[in-house]
RNA sequence: GUGAGUGUAGCUCAAGUGGUUAGAGCACUGGAUUGUGGUUCCAGGGGUUGGGGGUUCAAGUCCCCUCACUCACCCCA
């Protein structure tokens, strides 16, 4: 006997949940759409050399690898952005920027599963790129509030945190922490919401090489607006330089958060939000889920380097994933989910076998009229059928009666209000 | 990858310390004299109790293996 069950981590789909997956799609193109970014795809199988440089050798091992019949390595996307860079890249030429794009993608991982993270999932992608100016942040996130809003999450359910790894860098250069060890230590920043300070404060004496006072990072995950840091960076006794460019950075944040303004109900400064991904070179963000045990439900932010990293022109993106594990969990529990029935527009009653050959051109007829059409095929008593149409919420039955018919007539029944009449065929 | 827990009908769950043909609700199918629905009533199908092995006169129940799921760690989308 087969297994009939789904491969681990695989989902399947049935119409009950495919409902709610086609809604949340419909959500996530309907907003795209408005902020005018244009749709498009890629392959999910690319060359694994592609996935494996923006991302570094290591992460090979999450991803489904395989070689084709000619011996070729291939592997399945884990993500959008490679293949958004690729594209971009070849037709570089040939786009006028800034590039505005969206995609809802299926992308898998091999990798342990646990709740919100499966080995597949799909993936709404909203990207800008060759825009340098925080306008391109500031559209990015209006619309990834504006998509939260639309599947019905308020401000107090939902954050996004926003944090400049810029402003983080000056501060590790501030305190003499040096380059080489500003990634290890943003990496465990990212962590710092499941150990204690002193934990943390543990764990980053360690990754550096001599000892160094970090109380300052601390103090600025408390900071929430762009004065207090500003404030804060000009209090800290600056043995290092490049004041300008901190100025500038601390500049773009302020600025991003006045362009927020509309939105600033969903919007918070936290500087420990540092983000996973290496490739992220400014401004990152990621949406929060803040009631219970808080999920992050989508984030992005600016990548610099990425184009140049597959071998493409200088170009300087912004970007965010939101996958529909987690979001479609969230909204069963918050019973956000609508409850979306198909509504039929007609329901055929052949009653008699003979008037199969008018109900076929009759659902011919009322279908290229773009009407929902169910026609029933099983000849049971009367009241049986018009059960079932009663129960797939149905507007109208048209009954084949042998009377009527014979008079080339049938009966169109309204079930919502319950009344009946007469139509001539033709006039359907 | 490590540790813990769970697995009974499509779904939610029952079946004292092992003891007859494993039950219920919802869902599904059919019917209440095929010309009238949403409520109601009656009937029915559906399970090798996740899979495999073992102990026993006897296993849903105990033991081992395996698979899947959940939680934590790890890691990240």
């Amino acid at each position: 006997m087969l297994d009939l069950k789904p491969v681990r981590g695989m989902r399947d789909f049935y119409p009950a949940q495919m409902r709610f997956r086609q809604w949340l799609f419909d959500q996530w193109r309907e907003v795209s759409e408005n902020f005018n970014f244009l749709p498009y795809d890629a392959p999910l199988v690319e060359n694994l050399d592609l996935l494996k440089r923006k991302a570094g050798e290591d992460i090979a091992e999450q991803l489904y690898t395989f070689q084709d019949k000619s011996g070729r390595d291939l592997a399945l996307r884990a993500e959008m952005t490679p293949s958004l860079a690729r594209m971009i890249t070849s037709r570089f030429e040939s786009l006028s920027m800034p590039v505005k794009w969206y995609t809802i993608a299926q992308c898998f991982r091999y990798e342990r599963t646990t709740k919100g993270r499966k080995r597949e999932h799909y993936q709404w992608n909203v990207d800008i790129l060759g825009e340098d100016s925080v306008s391109a942040e500031a559209e990015i996130i209006l619309l990834l509030v504006q998509s939260l809003k639309k599947l019905g999450l308020s401000a107090e359910q939902v954050k996004v945190k926003i944090s400049s790894r810029n402003i983080l860098e000056a501060l590790m250069n501030k305190l003499d922490i040096p380059p080489e060890f500003h990634q290890p230590v943003m990496m465990t920043i990212d962590k710092k919401d499941k150990m204690s300070e002193s934990e943390f404060d543990q764990l980053i004496s360690d990754k550096l090489p001599r000892k160094i006072d970090i109380q300052p990072i601390f103090d600025m995950f408390k900071l929430g607006s762009p004065q207090e840091i500003s404030r804060f960076m000009s209090g800290l006794k600056s043995s290092c330089c490049k004041q300008d460019q901190l100025d500038k950075y601390i500049e773009d944040l302020d600025q991003l958060i006045q362009y927020l303004n509309p939105v600033d109900d969903f919007i918070q400064i936290d500087f420990s939000i540092v983000r996973g991904l290496a490739y992220y070179t400014g401004i990152v963000f990621e949406v929060y889920y803040q009631q219970g045990k808080a999920r992050a439900i989508a984030g992005g932010g600016r990548y610099s380097q990425l184009l140049e990293k597959i071998g493409g022109k200088p170009l300087s993106g912004v970007g965010f994933g939101f996958g529909d594990v987690v979001i479609l969990d969230i909204l069963k529990e918050t019973s956000n989910l609508p409850q979306v029935h198909p509504q039929i527009d007609y329901y055929i009653i052949p009653f008699e076998q003979k008037n199969l050959k008018l109900a076929f051109s009759l659902l011919d007829k009322l279908t290229q009229q773009g009407k929902r059409t169910e026609i029933d095929l099983k000849f049971r008593s009367l009241r049986n059928s018009l059960k079932d149409a009663s129960r797939d919420r149905c507007n109208f039955v048209i009954i084949l009666f042998p009377n009527e018919v014979a008079q080339n007539q049938v009966v169109v029944k309204d079930l919502i209000k319950g009344d009946e009449r007469k139509v001539n065929i033709r006039d359907l």
